[in-house]
DNA sequence: CATGAATGAGAGTTCATTCAT
DNA sequence: CATGAATGAACTCTCATTCAT
């Protein structure tokens, strides 16, 4: 028992300096032993958790979109109206990007470079398909625009992602009165107009 | 004068090398020896042209985004309404993203990723100020929404780099309709609603 | 009394096991971790019966020589005639060689590599004394060649070796008629022409 | 051609490091970086000749065996008759174990472990065909015995192998009369006796 | 007696960069 | 201007060995 939390605390451990190092320096530049150093083990403990760095960036990003997806979800029902339920989710998606950046930016850099195997980029967009029952929904009460789900996907969350770099890169704050005007832009661009 | 005519075309050579490799490995896994290699120099010949790989990818970065800002303006002249400068420009950047999505691709990659040095970065960035500029004038005519410029770049543009990277990636066709579709959510999310 | 008997059992195990892996893969491309998962014990486990990989290698080499010699003598006894003797020996080797292939093709390895200490070789090679008396005697008696026992092994015993492993590379198998010629030739060359 | 003359001698350098140190130590008790310590070259400078530590043992055994078998055949021609054509050619490879102890320990090592490649091995012993000719013509004129080439082998040649290790070990040094005697068993194990 | 977890040291290999030509 | 050869440094990963349990 003591010995198997031991062994959760540091492939958490493992998984955390995983993201915070690829975070800021790439996948490529970002060498196992630091890992190991930021995760105060030895680089040789890394292989005895993942078979090798290629599955521990996988099985992290995996688990980071699972947790992602996970907040998105967490208080959205499926008896809300599309309004609500769209409402909902948003504003939780947001909050998971601004308040859990870390996380949030090591999914960017995963989704926008070549770094996760095919394999492990599937596995990791299986858990958002509530939001698309939520759109087909919204699609058949003429409330969603009657679009390819990328194209809604593109317009209602994506853009929070650029946002939230923007905002890293320190170039601009996101205070409140953004998150309503983007859930504005967001809500305009995919519901139907009347 | 031939001598310098042939130096460009190595220069040339090296920079559609980087791009092409770096597209499908990402940065850090593409080797000097495997850019010179796919532009018929050899690798102490780089640094005949740059001062170092970091260089190299950041001229190469500029490079694409000075091209990249060229063609989005190219049919564009401040003369034009608001409402039709926006179109204009748009549909000209969409149409960069889908003919020289190699290009675009790399300003993905190089946007979302900690590979480009923060002066390039800069660098890069100036060169799409006549969109500002038109926004500015929409603020002003009460055309465009009063927002920040980046939440109207979040919306209006970035989504096409989602749009692009999902087809890239074999997901979704984009077609004439999408693009039409594309436009119609982007113009309605930045624009005042009447 | 039970728990000795496990030891022994174990102890065994990793005998048996590091024989076979070393044949198949040699001393240095043969973990320790490899042989526990063959023996069925933790890695940690061998080191409660040897001291480390070379003290394992050494006593497996020990332990197989003894074997090889006690087979080979098992049917001998000094009051037989040099020839016959010599017959009933050579024989018996052949037939370890055979029939035993795994644990000769070890002794080869061991006998023709610097994997063995020089102690374990020397302790290795006292066992053989029987059959360099029943030489001696041989020599006395005018029916061997006065050659050294080097020369008299070179000939008489080790192209046993060389036949065993084409045979267990599959370049060629050794029959009944085959051993016989092979007989004939090894004595051939020791005994002396009259 | 001074760059390449340079080139050359650093692939000897390497291939005779090779060799001195896996006689000594074993192929994988031998690190690429003792080879290129002893070679006076930077490890990577090894991957400038070779592929990989197995292909540069591989070329090394192909290029002492080639080296072993053209000397073997130096003086030998196919008109001789067959009893001095065996002598000579016996004479020759006595002569290659004794003076060039280092390469034909390393051949014992290679042709006794599974350090070498299948293929490799293949390709080192085409070169022996003169000999397994002569051995035809001799089968054919009743002067060889009928056997298989294996068995000739195992017992005209073989053994100088044997000879050869013991003599390294310095348990027996091997002078001109033990030749003499050696040859005297070897052509008697395989000659027709008449 | 037996173990799984842990690790420091070192293995093979790659690569950005330099330099003599 | 252009190069192929060379390399030191750093990479990923393995392994003999130890130790708390």
């Amino acid at each position: 028992m003591a010995k198997l939390q031991k062994s959760i605390d540091k492939r958490n451990a493992l998984i955390k300096a995983t993201i915070e190092l690829v975070n800021n320096n790439g996948f490529h530049a970002t060498p196992m032993s630091k890992i190991a150093k930021m995760a105060n083990v030895s680089p040789a403990t890394i292989y005895l958790y993942f078979d090798n760095k290629q599955d521990l960036v996988d099985k992290t990003y995996i688990e980071v979109k699972a947790a992602y997806t996970h907040y998105a979800f967490a208080t959205y029902n499926e008896k809300m109206s599309v309004e609500e339920g769209f409402k909902i989710v948003w504003k939780r998606i947001a909050d998971f990007k601004l308040k859990e950046s870390e996380n949030a930016m090591f999914l960017v850099q995963c989704d926008n470079t070549p770094m996760i195997s095919e394999t492990s980029r599937k596995e990791g967009i299986k858990h958002l398909q509530p939001l698309l029952d939520l759109w087909n929904r919204g699609k058949k009460e003429g409330i969603i625009k009657p679009l390819s789900d990328y194209l809604l996907y593109a317009y209602a969350i994506n853009p929070l992602s650029f946002l939230m770099i923007v905002q890293k890169r320190g170039a601009f704050t996101l205070d409140k009165t953004h998150i309503e005007e983007a859930y504005q832009s967001a809500w305009s661009s995919i519901k139907v107009c009347k």
